[in-house]
DNA sequence: AATACTTTCAACAATATGTTGAAAATGATT
DNA sequence: AATCATTTTCAACATATTGTTGAAAGTATT
């Protein structure tokens, strides 16, 4: 019997409210799941769900093996990691969280070349701006742009990341172009923010000729997803703080025109964060390695 | 993939040292055994064990995937009866250990008909006179006659049980019928004491007009079989101290005969123990019900 | 060198698993 | 109330996996 792939769909079907979204998750059609259920039920003689054909609800006894189950594919999990610190080749999946612009310009192009060199390995990748939290979310690893946020996790620096103030040219020739730090604060300009529940307060750090300014910045509007407020700044809307390789080809293409070109923003840190006890594993070393080894010629600006 | 048969079966060989055997505990041929660790070898990514035809040694992977799979099946122990407390009914293995006897002529009989009553459920039943651990053979209940050892388990009473001392009609005229309990003590009679590695030391208690009486009894010959015990009675070799249900078939034929009627020894105990946690799975207290409601027919002495 | 035992293989048989399309059920919508 | 869109489940079939058997190969022990 297909055990651990029952109590699999099972943990997905509680978590995700249905048999065939939890089916769909693991890649197994409504009709599989539905079987591996009803092998489950018939195993453990107890009913795990009550369900009709509209709504799906566990049972007492499904909650109770629900908690169980987690601790036994955890314990797979851990059995399986512990090997594979012994194998010298990467393997198994790995599951990452990038920021939108990031992963789909740096990691989604490498993740190919990875999974060929290493044939063992899966990767799944998620894409959000938002915050996430990888342990809760059962992640191996976040890329992040900005400054590192605290927590009891280990970070590993990718690499500086120059920052860009930028607007469209028919933005600044309405609103006019500012010329010094100060030009943009206090509403002055329409800045361009992200936020999300609980994000912290913002503000624009630049660089002046002593040393480094924070500035006030705020906005008419903002949103959780970097690519709205790209799309903002090339409408007109406003001024936007990005990493300088997203906005590259827009001040090539004159799309958009640096702001402040003198006072641009400090660089933020790239960088990977991982639970401590995954170090030992290769294939969260090798994928760091990979990232790191060839998003260079992405970035080409190592100032 | 038979995932979690492939770790039983593993962890299996590991402990018994061989494919063969560790496959035959579990009921599978070698061939299936030895399939089954290869592929766990396939999908791990590495070499469980360095074989000859001739032995088996873990590699040092397949000593730490060894302890995570205990974990692993541990944890799915844990689930399965984290769930049998939820039904009502029985489900599931049972692992006992009885002393020899006892086993034999009461558990043994009643075996089939609680297994056909619950069908759920199955019984694997080690019969040894010898101190058993349940704890570390991972067994989930032990049934003995005598004092209850001190432990950490839970006890439960299923009975008293009347003891006997006898000897056979030819020992007796050819050593003397004792006619009072000094005259077994010191080695004036040959006492057959079932004796293993670490076992109490020995005397018998008997009953007298005034209280008891410890008998410091020796004998030229033990074993940590009762069987074989009762055949040296049986053959004239000296006086056992059994229970009165074993005898009582000897005593009616004429085959043994008792031996200071007057000062029967003290009644021992017989009892069940088993570990705290197992306290509410229902095929426990079934089982231990089953046991309790149809053993007096067997007994028939209930004094 | 012969023996006895263990592991492994190949070929086949028996089971189990996954797929598909359709049916039944139900909550929402008209 | 009737229809609709979904979801679960079923039956029949195709596919894949697992178990069996007997034989072969290898190796410590005698």
């Amino acid at each position: 019997m297909a055990y651990v792939d029952s109590l699999r769909v099972f943990a997905r079907i509680i978590e995700l409210g249905s048999i065939t979204s939890g089916g769909r998750d693991l890649r197994m059609t409504p009709a599989v799941a539905s079987k591996r259920i009803k092998e489950l039920e018939k195993h453990l003689g107890v009913r795990l769900f009550n369900r009709t054909t509209r709504s799906l609800t566990p049972t007492g006894v499904g909650r109770v093996f629900y908690k169980e189950a987690k601790k036994v594919l955890a314990s797979i999990d851990n059995a399986e990691n512990a090997i594979s610190q012994f194998s010298d080749t990467p393997r198994g999946v790995i599951r990452i969280t990038t920021p939108l612009g990031f992963g789909r310009r740096v990691i989604a192009p490498l993740v190919p070349s990875f999974v060929d060199k290493f044939p063992g390995t899966e990767i799944r990748m998620r894409l959000s701006d938002r915050k996430v939290d990888i342990l809760a979310e059962e992640l191996d690893m976040a890329f992040f742009i900005g400054t590192p946020p605290d927590s009891n996790l280990k970070l590993r620096k990718i690499a500086d990341c120059k920052r860009i103030l930028c607007a469209s040219p028919e933005y600044l020739s309405r609103m006019g172009t500012p010329s010094f730090p100060d030009d943009i604060i206090d509403g002055l300009h329409n800045c361009l923010l992200l936020r999300y529940p609980r994000s912290p307060e913002y503000f624009w750090t630049v660089k002046t000729n002593n040393g480094s300014q924070k500035l006030n910045v705020s906005g008419k509007y903002d949103a959780d997803d970097n690519d709205v407020l790209t799309k903002w700044a090339l409408l007109g809307h406003g001024i936007i703080n990005k990493p300088h390789f997203e906005m590259e080809d827009y001040i090539k293409n004159g799309k958009l025109i640096e702001v402040l070109p003198s006072n641009p923003p400090i660089p933020s840190i790239i960088g990977c964060l991982y639970p401590h006890k995954k170090l030992q594993d290769p294939k969260m070393i090798y994928f760091m390695d990979h990232i790191i080894n060839n998003c260079n010629p992405i970035f080409q600006f190592k100032d």
